[in-house]
DNA sequence: TTATCAATCAATCATTTGATTGAGAATTGC
DNA sequence: GCAATTCTCAATCAAATGATTGATTGATAA
């Protein structure tokens, strides 16, 4: 979001209301799931009117899938965070733990917004669209995390990577939520065990 | 669900009239999610007037509820169908991912259903306290076949059961999902590989 | 300054929603 | 068989819901 331009009374922008009503909606999920969101309280919580909302986000569907799109947008945003160059696939895989460790930190009750949305991209097409090619990609860097460490020698060499970032994605995002929230280091913990190369350990 | 009375005019008891509420709104969760669920819907599913749900389920909330317990008690009934005495863990972890296999064939679109729950448990303490023992108690079962796993020396001892039976559990989880079931057999094959003993292989 | 377009609002629409009411039908127990 | 109880229904309630309408305001370019 843009920085707010000191005691202007201007108007906000198209996109600055559109990110305002992600943000609201965003909320009111975390509160009331999907089932509850009602485009009303959305509007009152940005501090506009219902047609106002309207204006800009048309249809209680294009909010949903607004909403998908701001959550990639934050996500994307957050898998530039931090360059992994040079590290082997050991070093990668912690710092790939360590980085969801900061999300997990820094967003807490997404997972509650991200499960939702999963759900529905079950029944809507649009919102798999989105959220799906996210998850996908999500999962595939750890994927190319398994590939390099089999090929530096840091993990065992019977690793398939595509299932290992299956079950590794899955672990962690289960981590996520709130009443497995103290078991995620012990879950990073086995997972470092479960794919490292024994006789790598053996020599180390 | 009690067999059918052949040709009996008898009104259906409670019991009866509440199951076939639950399946029908099971059925409209899979397709509409719960916030798609609606009394009507449900209603004129099982073929009775609105005001007759309400005789039988009072409230919304109540249904909810009552599609959760119907939940766990599927589970319940599929988790004593196979005895596992005499295995060891590794052939206790086969035999698990076998019967999962059963749940995911047997029913492949309750998982919409179960994650709708899930996500409702979280803002709901009554879903919660139907769900996550059914979770908790999923998962226990795992962590006991990689105890034994470590004590019959097929597992390696560096295990840490509970983690270990997160992992699993989640990944399953993950895998029962429509986009990710081409992957459930690679992932069960990688999670046996991350948690055999080595020595054990070699030996044998 | 004026015209134009974007954005905003209060009021409103048409329908839906969870739930209730009261009468009648069906079942049960004595 | 009858009274009591359970169950069912059509009609209805009050409020909510996504969305629309038409008037007004705000911003900008000429």
């Amino acid at each position: 979001m843009r920085p707010e331009q000191a005691h202007s009374p201007k108007r906000e922008s198209g996109d600055e209301r559109r990110a305002a009503v992600a943000e609201a909606a965003r909320a009111i999920i975390i509160e009331k799931g999907l089932e509850g969101l009602r485009t009303r309280d959305i509007a009152e919580r940005v501090g506009i009117n219902i047609a106002t909302l309207h204006y800009h986000v048309p249809t209680k569907e294009a909010l949903v899938a607004l909403v998908a799109e701001s959550l990639r947008d934050d996500f994307k945003a957050q898998a530039l965070r931090h360059p992994k160059a040079g590290l082997n696939g050991a070093d990668q895989l912690r710092q790939e733990f360590n980085e969801f460790r900061e999300i997990v930190a820094e967003m807490p009750e997404l997972i509650g917004v991200l499960s939702e949305l999963v759900d529905r991209a079950r029944r809507d097409k649009s919102i798999a669209d989105i959220i799906l090619p996210m998850q996908a990609y999500w999962t595939e860097q750890f994927a190319t995390v398994y590939r390099l460490g089999i090929a530096d020698g840091s993990f065992r060499n019977t690793i398939d990577p595509a299932a290992a970032a299956v079950i590794t994605t899955a672990a962690l995002y289960d981590c996520w939520r709130p009443h497995r929230r103290d078991q995620l280091d012990g879950v990073f913990a086995e997972l470092e065990r479960a794919f490292s190369n024994p006789s790598h350990a053996s020599q180390g």
